[in-house]
RNA sequence: GCCCAGGUGGCGGAAUGGUAUACGCGUGACACUUAAAAUGUCAUGACCGUAAGGUCUUGUGGGUUCGAGUCCCACCCUGGGUACCA
């Protein structure tokens, strides 16, 4: 018998599977294409841990078994090379970070090849290698070019002592990583990626994916989809006398406006821009929504002067769809240069587009004008506001054609039903209505808030906004309030706060109120106080919060600090609740231990004592009267309601009330809470039933809500928002991709920064901007590239002048959100990929991954996806159609492995003393996949036996077979067919449900029952060695070998099963009493009803069973089809 | 705090509402051996019992069901994520 020798078997394999490109993928081949896709690993110092080989042996698993079931496997490896640590690690030995990254690659390769997994390695991409960066960097010029890649200040983690820019996991504790030392927040320039314009696809195309629950969950808690309305508060402030630029060189549109701000009463003095000297500012109209392009005007025009700006734009809207005003422009103009044409040439030509709009649609389309307006204030905050008209496009051309006004003549106004041409000057007010008062509220001083709650606007007791709002610059700059000095101060301190150390504050909420300036509450007309705190943000919504201290923990906080008034306008539908206060005492979850007893609803007790109507007292209300002297609930016992009275003695007493009650109780409750006990102004300082609201945070029927009260609180959303002139509208967490490193080891920014001509990419076919080899790689406040002349003096590609490279890095996150993409065609030198590759291979049919990296790199991953979708360069829009989580190896001691605490498993050992075959099979048989699990060093004991021992077997039946001249399959057993046909589905079925565990276990059963006197035909024999194949392959290619193969297993078709054979397998039933076992028979499987039955009845164990019981009929006899039979008594 | 996952022998874990503890580790006994290792055989949830057998047991307490680890309600604990997102 050979014996059983893994390391020379190893290495005989991992060698011809390698020399011979075994695995290598074809293009074109005709079988169905399977796309595997392996997390590329980060080849760290201190090569691979145990959950790479975890993951990676499962992928194995798969690309071989899909590969056996005929496919054509894309299986590769590649490396994610660039990266801080290697850069530490190469700064702290005093090494170039190409040379560390080389040999940590060599290493990771070494190992990886050692375990035997199938990768293509022809395919084997590296992201810090110019060919591969020069895509990477293409890919960020493309994102330039579509006005997704942009420049703005954000803040970073800052370490004064290594001079540097630190990502946040490189903060620990507020402190630096390396050093220790205290981190600052800084303002920089940095480079972003525009992810929130994708933010609704990337968060509605996770429908429908294959991906595990919790993971599309976090997606769509990371993207943080609010919907909810935009509120204006206007101020008690007169409305300002200013001047004001009008970003427009037209006479006609100028003399309009200045019509119609007369009109909104505004003592504003317009200005055209040569009124003040400007004679041509930069007008470019390339924003997204009317709204963008209106402030990118007015910013444009702002930049030039000191002046208050005021800018619009204007579009149609057809079935609530914006048409594009981009868009139509280009499409009127027919790719015709603008600045070639006048002013009439452009409006004919626009006329003529709307007409075929109009035409196309069947002549006449309801449609509505939108008017966006920008107000940049002397702080230069932009304010907006929207002015909506209802109108019918026509094709017909009406009236004279007035060319300051192209669209005139095409349209019918929907408020006069006359064409614009033929309105009286008082028709004309009438239809200008909307405008007019956009006009109006633009410039009333008022704060806009963003709530998802607009349904609690009656409970909005006070403003609150972010310390960088510009209200509050503009406070302080204009000296408008009564506090300046106390607002500033809190301002300049607040700015200084890092967001951990306002973290820090969440339990101690901080503010100040703005004294002499109140807002409105458009709802009650009440003026309320508005107060500035940290506890706002800045950069979500508009910085700017209505407070609702009855309905938000926050506010509620907020509020209790500084006494502000507390109103409740919604009703707390009947749930349970776990504490309240009573007594001013709380009662805690112990308590009600003690009490043995179950919370339903909490009656609060106002001022101790329930005061209820003399004429509509009933028995149990008296009883409640009597009874009540510290405070009262209910709750329910089994099915009676109970009440418990608390006295102020402490005693407890309890009555048991009839189930009849209850409504009553709850009805009565409901009315107590309206009547007496839900003040509409709730003061701190002048009512103490204050302790015994309870803010909640549910929906219900509004109280206190004027003409709304006892709407549902979900209805009056909408109604409320409407009811004070706001819009709905959809907020999203989602920040822009911050993609700056100021760092060396990574992809340099191809961009050019030419003094002349502003912000310039490096011409594509330029690309790769290599990354020098620097002296010393150790950033000093600039970033290392910074310091090479030769590398960062540059002519500018546009003017030929002198300017600089950018000196930044390209986040790693970069390079790994579209290597995917390239393992297709990882060779091509002249495309970021091929298509006719892609559209083959791609999406990823199989991508497993660690499920820490659930967020970020799948997020950037898909926007990459949609955006190169977008551009036309494939048809599918999400790049990972199916994946699966890892769950981490822990250390032996239940913890994870770390080196500080010794129990780190190194794989290069488990190989040295087992095998790798062993350490894949005990990787996938330690637990659940997705599980994490610890590592136990003896438990490969048991693999090792059971592939020594399934070794012995096969050589024992080959020889058998070899030798004996009777052939092998006579001596078989018709259970070991059997057998093996059941493990067959088992294997397959655990397989393709990444059930590892199961399936090794069912495998070990099999060879418990075969051995030692069950073996297999020799073509049975090929089934189970192709069944281990995937875990073992080493073991099983050399045992393929030795049966006189000379082909390699993995292409071999997988076993099929009989599901008759499987059928013929005998069962065990069961005999139960009252759902108790008292026997179990081993049955025939075509046993029926009856016959079970019968069987069961008499079984002399039941039949005892029935004895004890004194029972000689049973009541019922349950049959579960080849299960069990359950008699009860 | 909120969200997610999970609590089953000495350990890792198995179980479409149907024999709880498969499979493996460990442990014990035995066989082989001069001996040890290796290998093989048997046993191995707890309690009571000489035994036959019985009782209990899947974090806790209830519920639904002929029957619950599995479904429902409440609670406790562990792990992970998140953090003032209005």
């Amino acid at each position: 018998m050979t014996p059983y020798d893994p390391k020379k078997i190893e290495e005989k394999w991992n060698k011809k599977w390698l020399e011979e490109k075994v695995f290598k993928a074809t293009d074109d081949s005709k079988k169905p294409k399977y796309y595997q896709l392996e997390t590329f690993p980060y080849p760290s110092a201190a090569g691979l841990h145990m959950g790479h080989p975890k993951g990676y042996t499962a992928e194995d698993i798969r690309a071989r078994y899909m590969r056996m079931h005929g496919n054509e496997v894309l299986y590769t490896m590649g490396w994610d090379a660039f990266g801080l640590p290697t850069e530490n690690y190469a700064i702290k030995v005093g090494r170039n970070p190409k040379d560390v990254a080389r040999e940590n690659t060599d290493n990771f390769r070494r190992q990886v090849q050692m375990f035997g997994f199938s990768y293509d390695w022809d395919r084997e991409i590296d992201t810090s290698s110019p060919e591969y960066y020069k895509w990477t960097q293409w890919l960020f010029i493309q994102f330039f070019k579509k006005g997704l890649a942009y420049r703005k200040e954000a803040k970073v983690n800052w370490c004064p002592k290594d001079q540097t820019v630190l990502a946040n996991e490189q903060v620990i504790d507020g402190k630096c990583e390396r050093c220790g030392t205290e981190i600052e927040e800084r303002m920089m320039e940095q480079w972003f990626l525009k992810i929130t314009d994708y933010a609704e696809r990337l968060l509605a195309d996770l429908k429908g994916l294959d991906w595990p629950a919790p993971t599309i969950k976090r997606q769509e808690d990371w993207i943080g989809k609010s919907e909810g309305a935009e509120l204006s508060f206007t101020l008690n402030w007169p409305a300002p006398k200013m001047d004001l630029v009008f970003a427009t060189n037209n006479q006609g549109k100028f003399k309009r406006m200045q019509k119609l701000f007369a009109e909104a009463g505004l003592s504003i003095t317009l200005k055209m821009p040569a009124d003040i000297g400007i004679k041509d500012f930069d007008v470019v109209e390339d924003g997204k929504t009317l709204a963008e392009n209106t402030e990118k005007k007015a910013r444009a025009l702002a930049k030039l002067t000191d002046l208050p700006v005021f800018a619009d734009d204007t579009g149609f809207f057809i079935d609530g769809t914006e048409i594009n005003p981009v868009t139509v422009k280009r499409n009127a103009l027919g790719g015709v240069d603008e600045k070639s044409l006048t002013m009439e040439q452009i409006a004919e030509k626009m006329q003529v587009y709307y007409k075929s709009v109009a035409t196309a649609r069947g002549g006449r389309v309801d449609a509505e004008w939108h008017q966006a307006l920008c107000f940049i204030t002397p702080e230069r905050a932009a304010v907006h506001e929207e002015a909506v008209r209802p109108v019918v496009l026509t094709d017909e051309m009406h009236g004279t054609f007035d060319p300051s006004l192209p669209l005139r003549g095409l349209y019918i106004p929907k408020a006069t039903g006359k064409y614009p041409s033929e309105e009286t000057e008082e028709e004309e007010l009438l239809e200008l209505k909307p405008l007019t008062d956009a006009i109006k509220k633009l410039f009333t001083p008022a704060i806009k808030i963003f709530t998802t709650r607009p349904d609690t606007l009656f409970g909005a007791t006070y403003l609150v906004l972010a310390p960088e709002h510009p209200f509050v610059n503009g406070c302080i700059k204009q000296k408008a309030i009564a506090n300046i000095d106390e607002v500033a101060a809190y301002v300049e301190a607040s700015s200084h706060k890092t967001d951990r150390m306002r973290q820090e504050e969440v339990k101690d909420k901080t503010g100040v109120e703005l004294k002499g300036v109140k807002a409105i509450n458009p709802a009650t007309k009440e003026e309320i106080p508005i107060w500035v705190a940290d506890y706002v943000l800045g950069s979500y919504g508009t910085g700017a919060i209505m407070a609702v201290p009855a309905h938000d923990e926050r506010d509620f906080e907020f509020a209790k600090k500084f006494g502000l008034p507390i109103k409740q306008v919604v009703l707390k539908p009947n749930a349970p609740i776990k504490s309240y206060l009573m007594g001013g005492e709380k009662i805690t979850d112990q308590d009600l231990k003690n009490l043995d007893i179950r919370i339903v609803e909490v009656i609060p007790s106002g001022d101790r004592k329930i005061i209820i109507p003399e004429n509509k007292i009933t028995d149990y209300e008296k009883l409640i009267t009597e009874k009540i002297d510290v405070g009262f609930w209910n709750e329910y016992i089994g099915k009676e309601t109970v009440f418990i009275f608390k006295h102020s003695d402490n005693r407890t007493e309890r009555i048991v009330l009839s189930n009849e009650t209850e409504a009553h109780i709850n009805d009565l409750a409901s009315q107590f809470a309206k009547q007496k006990f839900i003040s509409p102004w709730l003061m701190l300082a002048e009512n103490k039933w204050y302790e015994d609201i309870i803010i909640h945070l549910e929906y219900g029927a509004l109280i206190n809500s004027g003409q709304f009260s006892d709407m549902d609180s979900e209805k009056a959303k909408a109604e409320i928002t409407k009811f004070v002139g706001g819009k709905m509208k959809t907020q999203y967490k989602i920040r822009d991709w911050s993609v700056s490193r100021q760092r060396y080891w990574g992809v340099p920014i191809p961009m050019i920064h030419c003094p002349k001509d502003g912000i310039v990419p490096v011409p594509e076919n330029e690309l790769p901007v290599v990354l020098p080899d620097l002296e010393n790689y150790r950033p000093q406040g600039m970033p290392p590239l910074a310091s090479s002349p030769a590398f960062i003096n540059v002519k500018c590609p546009q003017c030929g002048g002198d300017a600089k490279r950018d000196p930044e890095t390209l986040d790693t996150f970069v390079d790994s959100s579209w290597y995917f993409l390239r393992y297709p065609d990882p060779h091509n030198a002249t495309a970021i990929f091929d298509k006719a590759k892609v559209a083959h291979w791609m999406p990823v049919d199989l991508y497993v991954i660690g499920a820490e990296h659930t967020v970020m790199h799948l997020l950037y991953s898909r926007f990459v996806t949609k955006f190169l979708h977008d551009e036309g360069y494939f048809s599918f829009i999400e790049p990972f159609k199916k994946m699966r989580h890892i769950g981490l190896i822990m250390g032996a001691d239940g913890t994870k492995m770390s080196k500080s605490k010794g129990n780190v498993v190194n794989p290069d050992e488990i190989v040295a003393e087992f095998s790798a075959d062993a350490m894949r099979m005990y990787l996938m048989f330690l637990g659940p996949f997705y599980d994490a699990t610890p590592w136990d060093a003896k438990g490969i004991l048991g693999i090792e036996r059971f592939l020594k021992r399934f070794w012995n077997y096969c050589n024992g039946v080959l020889e058998q077979a070899a030798t004996v001249s009777t052939p092998a399959n006579t001596t078989q057993k018709p259970s070991a067919t059997n057998a093996l046909h059941r493990t067959i589905k088992k294997v397959g079925d655990d397989i393709e449900a990444f059930k590892f565990n199961t399936a090794i276990s069912a495998l070990m059963i099999l060879l418990n029952e075969l051995e030692p006197s069950a073996p297999l035909a020799k073509d049975e024999l090929v089934s189970l060695v192709k069944l281990i194949h995937p875990f073992a392959p080493h073991m099983c290619q050399e045992l393929w070998s030795l049966m006189g193969n000379a082909s390699y297993l993995d292409f071999e078709p997988w076993p099929a099963y009989d599901p008759a054979l499987i059928a013929q397998e005998k069962i065990t039933i069961v005999f139960q009493v009252n759902g108790k076992t008292k026997d179990t028979v081993s049955v025939d499987a075509a046993i029926d009803e009856g016959a079970a039955k019968e069987m069961a009845l008499a079984s002399e164990k039941v039949k005892a069973a029935l004895a004890t019981a004194g029972v000689s009929t049973p009541k019922r006899v349950i049959y579960v089809d080849k299960k069990l039979v359950n008699i009860v008594i």
